[in-house]
DNA sequence: CTGCTTTCGCTACGAGTCGTAGCGTAACTG
DNA sequence: CAGTTACGCTACGACTCGTAGCGAAAGCAG
C-alpha cells in the first residue's frame, strides 16, 4: 500500500506501464538484491499514525516518524517523497472501517453512516490529518489525486450501496439515466461528508444523535417548517 | 481589525476587560508613544494575501511577508504572534463580500449565495487559507474561536436573513421557540457551507448552475427520486 | 560458498525558517 | 523640552529539511 516506487528505479512517476522495458512482467516480485522490509512500512506508518494524534499535523517531522519508528531517516525517505504522500497512506486505512449496515429503511442506513463517519472524525489522528491533508491538495494536483483515490473515492461505494439497497425495498425509483445517477451519488456524498466534516471540524460541534435525526431529516423531507403552497 | 494587542501590553489574553486599571476609557486612544503605522497595517495584510495567492499555505513564511510589505520582520511579530492570526486577519475581510440579496424568493436566495460563496472558494487566497486554518484550527481551540469570530460566524447572518425574508414572503413559518430555530440555522449553515467546500476545496468539481440547482433542490424539497409512500 | 545487488543504519552537511534580543533612530505626547 | 513607544536593522541558537557518503547486512543466482 505504500507510494511505492518500485525498488530500483529512482522516482519517475511512469504512470503507464506500456512501454516498459520488462513487459508482461505482471505482478511478480522483481526481487533481486535485500528485500524491503515489511515490518518497517507497518511500523512507519504505525508511527506516523501516533505522532499525528499526539502532535498534531505541524508538529510531525520525518525525523520524529524515523525515530518513533526505529528507522533511519533515509529509509522514510527512500519509500515516501513526503510527509504529505505518507500521511495519505497512514490515514487511509481508517477509513476502511466504514461500512454500510442496511438497516432496512433509508432514514436508518443515513443515520448509521453518519454516525459511523462522526466517530472516526473524533479520533485525533483524523482531525489532525484530514483537513491538512486537504488544504494541501489545494495546491497540488497530484496529491489531490492520490487523496481521492485513496480517501475519497472509496468511500462513494457507501452512497452507492446504501442508494441501491434503497432502491430494491422500493424507497427509491430505480435509476433512468447512469449519467444522472452518477452526479446524484456526488451532490449526496459530497452533502454529507461536507456538512459532517464543517460541523465537526470547524464549528467544532459534536454530532448527537439529535442532530443526525434532523439533518437526515434535511436531506430526505422538505426543508424544515416550509410552506407548503 | 489586527489581532491588536493594546499597545503596550505584552500579550495577556485579557478577554474580559472587567477590573482593567483605566475603567470607562471607552474606545478613546490611549496613545501616549509612537502611535502604530495603519499602513504598515495594511501593507502586511496585502502582502500576507499577495503570499497566499502565490506561494500558498506551506510557502508562506513571515520573512516573505515582512520583505513584501517593505517591514522589518520585528515589526510584524509585534502585531501578529504568529502566522495563523496573520492569516486570519488577512483572510477575513475577504468574506465580508458575501450578501444576502432577497431576490424574492427562497429558493433564488440559497442559489445566489450559493454561487458567491463559490466564487470566493475559487479565489487562490481562499483556497490556501481557508482549510490549512481549519485544520490548525483543529489543534488550537483559541485560533478555532478566533476564526469562528471573525470567519465563520458572521457569515451565519446570511441565514438568518435568508430565513427572516422567506418568513416575511410566508415562505417559511414563522419562529416557535428560539431554541429550535438557533438549531435549525447551525444546521443549514454547515450543511450549504461544508458541501460548497467539500465540492470546491476536496472534490475539485466547479460549482455550476446546474450543480446549484440540483444542491437547491436536495434542501428544499425531498430526496430526489425518493418514493412517497 | 562466492559474487552481485539492494536495503539498512549512521553521520554529516548546506540551506532555510523560526522567534527573540539588542541597538540606535524616528514619531508623537505632555 | 523629556518621556514613551514604534521602527528598521542585525545577529543569534535551535530546529527542520532533503541529500550524500559510508560500511554493514540480507537476500538471490551461479
Amino acid at each position: 500500500m505504500p507510494a511505492a516506487q518500485p525498488p530500483a528505479s529512482p522516482d519517475v512517476a511512469a504512470p503507464e506501464p506500456a512501454d516498459d522495458p520488462a513487459p508482461a512482467a505482471g505482478a511478480a516480485a522483481r526481487a533481486k538484491g535485500r528485500p524491503r522490509s515489511a515490518a518497517a512500512d507497518r511500523a512507519i506508518l504505525d508511527a506516523t499514525r501516533e505522532a499525528l494524534a499526539e502532535l498534531g499535523w505541524g508538529g510531525l517531522t520525518m525525523g520524529h516518524v524515523a525515530t518513533r519508528a526505529k528507522v533511519a531517516k533515509t529509509t522514510l525517505y527512500r519509500r515516501w517523497p513526503s510527509k504529505n504522500e505518507l500521511v495519505v497512506d497512514a490515514v487511509a486505512s481508517l477509513f476502511d472501517d466504514l461500512v454500510m449496515p442496511d438497516l432496512g429503511s433509508l432514514r436508518a442506513d443515513i443515520e448509521a453512516v453518519v454516525a459511523q463517519f462522526a466517530d472516526l472524525l473524533a479520533r485525533p489522528e483524523t482531525q489532525a490529518a484530514l483537513l491538512a491533508l486537504f488544504a494541501e491538495g489545494t495546491r497540488d494536483p497530484q496529491l489531490r489525486r492520490r487523496i481521492r483515490e485513496a480517501i475519497v473515492d472509496p468511500q462513494k461505494r457507501l452512497v452507492r450501496q446504501g442508494r441501491a439497497a434503497a432502491q430494491t425495498r422500493g424507497e427509491l425509483a430505480p435509476d433512468t439515466d447512469p449519467e444522472t445517477a452518477c452526479e446524484e451519488i456526488d451532490i449526496i456524498f459530497d452533502t454529507i461528508a461536507g456538512t459532517v466534516e464543517h460541523r465537526v471540524l470547524v464549528s467544532g460541534e459534536p454530532i448527537t444523535a439529535d442532530w443526525t435525526r434532523r439533518f437526515t431529516n434535511l436531506l430526505l423531507g422538505p426543508f424544515p417548517s416550509l410552506v407548503t403552497d
